[in-house]
DNA sequence: ACCTGAACACCGTTCAAGT
DNA sequence: ACCTGAACACCGTTCAAGT
C-alpha cells in the first residue's frame, strides 16, 4: 500500500524521536522555546501522545540531560585514547574536549547542569556525572605513579581540574568569556592547571 | 481615610516591588514557577501591569540577572576590604565571598549565567560581569607587585582564575559537587589555585 | 503616566474512550 | 500497549478604555 501519505506514521519509537526532535529544537530555538505540544505536532501525533513516555514535561528534560552525560562521558573518554601518554598532553586533550563538547552543545550543557531536576532522575543524573569524574582520578593517578603530578591525596588534585574545566565549558557558553580570545585562553588555562599539578622539585633529582 | 483595605496600593514603585517578589519566588519555588501573571496577582495589581515596566517576562528576568550582578561585585569587593594584605589571604576571602554568594542565591546565579539574555540587555550583563573580573586583575597584579604571584600576562592568570571560582560555584550550586565535602574541597581548590599562581623560585633568594 | 478588563493564541496535564 | 479528543486551569502578550 503505497499511499503516499505520511499516515500516523508512529509504529515506531516515539520516545526516541521525541528525544532527538527535542535537542534540534532546544540548539535551534533555546530552552525556552520547548514545547511538548509543539514537539508532538512535529511528529504527527495527538499532543497527549507524549505522556505514554514521558510522565512531565520535567521528564524528559532529565532523558536529555542524561543522555548528554553519556555523551559527554563518550567524548572524554575517547580524547584519552587518542592523547599520548605524557599527563601533560591527556589533560590537554580532556579539556580540549569538554570545552569542545561544551561549545558545540550549548544548551545541552546548560540543562545538564541546571538544578531542576526531581530527585527520581537525579539519581541517574549523579551517577553518570561520577562516572565522567572517575575518568579524571584514573588521570591524575596515572600521572602521579609518573611522576608528573605531585602526591597528596587524588581529591585534592581531581576537584580542582574538575572544576576549572567545567568553569571554563560554563563561561564560554554563556558568553562571559570574550569568545575571541577563547582559544589562547583555554591554554592558559591548561598552563596554569598544569603548574598547580606539577610535583614540588623542579629539576631532575 | 483609615478604612483598612488594602486598596488598590499601588501609587508605590512597581517596578522595584515586582523585582523583589519575583526574586523571593525564584528561591522559593525556583525558576519555571515564576509567572508573570501570579506576581501581579500575589502585588495586587491587574495582569497586564506589569508590561508597563518590563516589556517581556524576559526583560524582568534580565533586570533581575543585572541586580544579581551588582551584588555579586559588592560582595566580592567587600571581602576585599576585610582581607590581610597578603595574595593568599585576599584570594582566600575573594573565593569564599564567590562561593558564598553562590549557594545563598543558587537560583539566581543560574539566571545571571544562563543563555536566554537578549542582546539589549546583554550589553549591560557583560558590563557588570566585566567589572567583576576587574577585581580579580587588581587582585593579581597586586600578588605580582608583592612578588607572591609569577610574572607573565595578567589574563594567563586571571582567566584560570576566574574559571576556577566560577567552575566551583556552579557545580555547587547544580548538586554536582557532593555537598558533604564542600568546604574542604574549597580549601583544596583555593590551595591548587595557590600553587598554580606561585612564581618560579620556590627558596629565598 | 499608570493601570484595568477583555481577548487571543498558546501552554501542560488529565482522562474517558477508541483500536 | 499505544494513541486520540475533549476538557481544565493555567500562561504571556496586546490593546482599547478608563482615571
Amino acid at each position: 500500500m503505497q499511499t503516499g501519505q505520511t499516515r500516523r506514521y508512529h509504529h515506531g519509537d516515539l520516545r526516541a524521536a521525541l528525544l532527538t526532535r527535542a535537542e534540534e529544537t532546544l540548539k535551534e530555538k533555546g530552552p525556552a522555546a520547548l514545547s511538548l505540544r509543539e514537539l508532538a505536532r512535529d511528529l504527527g501525533v495527538s499532543h497527549a501522545a507524549p505522556s505514554r513516555h514521558f510522565k512531565d514535561k520535567q521528564a524528559l528534560l532529565d532523558a536529555l540531560a542524561e543522555a548528554g552525560f553519556d555523551r559527554l562521558g563518550e567524548a572524554l573518554a575517547a580524547s584519552q585514547e587518542t592523547a599520548d601518554e605524557s599527563f601533560a598532553d591527556r589533560l590537554g586533550a580532556l579539556a580540549r574536549a569538554y570545552v569542545g563538547f561544551a561549545t558545540a552543545n550549548a544548551e545541552l550543557l546548560d540543562l545538564m547542569f541546571s538544578i531542576k531536576h526531581d530527585p527520581a532522575a537525579s539519581d541517574a543524573l549523579i551517577k553518570a556525572s561520577q562516572g565522567m569524574s572517575v575518568l579524571g582520578l584514573h588521570l591524575i593517578e596515572d600521572g602521579q605513579r609518573r611522576g608528573e603530578v605531585r602526591e597528596g591525596p587524588v581529591a585534592s588534585i581531581a576537584t580542582p581540574l574538575f572544576t576549572t574545566l567545567h568553569g571554563f565549558a560554563a563561561l564560554a557558553v554563556s558568553g562571559a568569556l570574550p569568545s575571541g580570545t577563547l582559544k589562547t585562553d583555554l591554554e592558559y588555562v591548561i598552563a596554569h592547571t598544569l603548574r598547580g599539578c606539577a610535583p614540588d622539585a623542579p629539576g631532575p633529582a
